[in-house]
This record gives C-alpha cells, sequence and structure tokens, in this order.
DNA sequence: TAGATTGTTAATCGATTAACAATC
DNA sequence: TAGATTGTTAATCGATTAACAATC
C-alpha cells in the first residue's frame, strides 16, 4: 500500500472508529452512503478511499463492517505496536493520555515528562512521569517513536530538539508556537486558539 | 473583505501570534520569509495570504508588524469580542478553559456546563459551572455564540442538538463522535485519536 | 426487470507554487 | 546600479465530485 493522501488516513481512522461501534451493535454490513452520513462526507468520497485501501465487496449489500476493519488496521497499525511519549503534564498532557490510554488501541502513552519537581517520579494518569532530562535515555530504552508535546509555547522548540536528537520518528505539536523538525520526520501541529479563531471569523461572518 | 479561503483564515491566526510575539521583543518590521520560517511556509504563500487581506507595504523592508496586526484582527475579531461556553468539565475542557482565558484575546469562555453535581454550582478554571439543564437560558441570557464541546463521545449528539436549538453560532466539536448541525451554523471537529493515528502510519511507513 | 449500489475514470474545484514585473 | 523584496498572474498540484458502466 503506497503513499495514501494524508486526507484519505485521516478519514480511514475516522471510518474505523464508527465501523467498530458499528461492530459493538450487531451491524455487520455497511452501505457506502451510511458511513457517508455518519461523517457528513459524501458516498463517493467514502467509496474512493476504500478503493484506495484496496478493499471491494462481492456484496451490493454494503461493506462487511468486520473486514473493513481489519484491512483499515493493517494500514495504521503496526503488529506490535507503537510507543509514545508526552512532554508536558499540565491539564492538556493529562486529557491526552487518559484519553487515548482509555481506548484499546496499538498506541500506548508509555511515559511521561516534565520540569515540575512535584510531578516527577510518581505515577500521573496512569503512567510514570519522568524528569525532563531523562527524556534521551527512557525513550531510547522503551523503544518511544513518538512524542506528544504540551508544554508551555515557549519551552517548544527546546522539546522538539531533545526529541528529535533522542531518535524519535513523529512528533504531534499542541503548542502555539510552530516548530521545525528534519524531513524525516513527520510532524503533526494542532493549534486550539487558530481552531477557535476560525470559528469567530465565519460565525462573524455570518451576522 | 469578503470570503477568505478557510486555509487562509487559519494561518493568519498563525501569523498573528508570531507577530505578537515579536511585537513584544521589540521586531518592528518582518520579512515574508521570515515570518514563512517561524511557520515552515514559503514565502510566497504569506505573501498571497496578506495580499487576499488586502495589506500592502510601500516599503521593501518587510512588513509593519504593528499595522499588520491590527488588519488581522480586524479580520478575525469582533469589536465587542465573543462569548464562548464549555460543554463538559474534564481534563479537556479545563484545559481548554486556562489556555484560552490565558490569552488576552477577544474570544471568553465565560460558562461551562457539566451533569456532575459535583462540579456544577462552582467555580472551576475560573469560571461558573452550571448544570446540563441550564445551558438553554445561560446561553440566551449571556449572548454566548460559541459551543465547545468536550463531553464523552456519547454525550455529543444530544449536547450539539440543545446547543444548536439554543442558537449557538459556532460548534467546536472535540469528542471522536462527528455531529451534524444544520448549514448556517459553523462547526469545526477535531479528534486527537485521528491525529495520532495519522503520526502513526507516516511513522510505520518510514521503516 | 427496475432500482440500488459499487468501483472507477474524467472533470472540476481549490489551494499552492512558479514565474516574473515592479520597486526600493 | 545590483540585489533583494513585494505583489500578482498563470501554471501546477492535489483533492473532491460528477458521471457512468457494471453488477446484484
Amino acid at each position: 500500500m503506497n503513499k495514501l493522501p494524508e486526507k484519505t488516513i485521516g478519514r480511514l481512522s475516522e471510518y474505523r472508529r464508527t465501523l467498530l461501534i458499528c461492530l459493538a451493535k450487531g451491524k455487520t454490513h455497511i452501505y457506502s452512503h451510511e458511513l457517508a452520513n455518519l461523517h457528513n462526507y459524501t458516498a463517493v468520497q467514502v467509496r474512493r478511499d476504500i478503493m484506495l485501501i484496496g478493499y471491494s465487496t462481492t456484496l451490493k449489500k454494503g461493506y462487511d463492517v468486520k473486514a473493513l476493519i481489519d484491512v483499515i488496521a493493517n494500514i495504521i497499525d503496526t503488529e506490535e505496536g507503537l510507543n509514545a511519549a508526552i512532554i508536558g503534564v499540565g491539564n492538556l498532557g493529562k486529557a491526552i493520555t487518559t484519553y487515548l490510554n482509555g481506548k484499546r488501541t496499538k498506541l500506548r502513552i508509555i511515559a511521561a515528562f516534565d520540569t515540575d519537581p512535584e510531578k516527577t517520579n510518581r505515577v500521573i494518569a496512569g503512567i510514570k512521569c519522568y524528569p525532563m532530562s531523562e527524556i534521551n535515555k527512557i525513550i531510547k530504552e522503551q523503544d518511544i517513536r513518538i512524542g506528544i508535546i504540551t508544554v508551555p509555547p515557549e519551552d517548544a522548540p527546546s522539546v522538539s530538539e531533545i526529541l528529535v536528537s533522542s531518535g524519535i520518528k513523529g512528533v504531534l505539536n499542541y503548542t502555539s508556537t510552530p516548530i521545525n523538525v528534519p524531513k524525516n520526520i513527520y510532524l503533526e501541529e494542532y493549534d486550539m486558539i487558530t481552531s477557535i479563531e476560525k470559528v469567530a471569523y465565519f460565525v462573524k461572518q455570518k451576522k
């Protein structure tokens, strides 16, 4: 499966979550238009995404929910799972950890880091919190591939550097400071202020 | 200023934050390529965005930081500011409230809602937390235009319905359940699981 | 069969980038 | 002036959608 568009990957992840819920409800098959409606996408969009991953159904009774889940899992997940660490144990760090580790996914947050001595060397939100100085060591020892940055904005660049030099492969930056990473490292940035300001702009337009 | 692309609005919001930091550092002018580098965009992208908002500089010494901030503010902000409410006072709800109200923006989260009687009728993260049953009343009384949903995923659809019927104009959905709103209401959805799974996919590809 | 559905190509739409004239 | 920078159009790239043949 070579080079699926980033947008498609995002939607596949969303489809899977919906499909798992359908499965839990005992639904065995789902039409492209059903899946589309659940996500406010079009049926064509859904069919095209599914085409791209090489799955198809012989029946005209929709896609096999279980089979589709498996195909998506094959694309997104690795068999052994993937370890992640969270850097910055504030409200957001705790929210993400609790949320992600609550789901049964192939992704696990297995370590947290913070500078605050009140927080380090304790178990918070179910995972061990280490002092910042140990990032490099722990990442290597515990084979952590993904780093999630939830520190105050001014610390983002330095944290990002440490992560990169520790050999991390993917970075999720939740601070408002944009960061730079080498091309071979995958970076995703998200800032809430931007989202909220976008909403504000469109609300303003509508008046 | 009619109908700027959504992507441009997002970037303008990001530029502004960077520009404010530049201003605080005493920087009065900034080149398109400087602003671009700070965000991993291209200089053309920056110039084009700025062109679209109708700002231009006579100098060849870069954009006037202060002037550009004002132009962006004119586009995104409303003079009186905009009130928002957060629905669901868990870790994520608290994180967003603290983060947003910490910044000096024209957006204020002025009310929180939760079903948990332990939380209601108290002040949490600096704002009053009301029981869910009062959403309609408070939204109208306090002229709240934006609703931010951070409840458990299964409650998202019902919360969204209440918000819509209370006359909200913009919704930010941070749960993993996609929701539907009428066309005249602006909706932005963000789910962390999807982001992290995207990172996971690309990390996997790179192996 | 008629109607509904899928899979896929081609057309369209939107966003980014290349190219370049104008200007300091 | 030469070099750097901006503003803007045109070209390109990528993503979505329209159209439709095939099939149950």
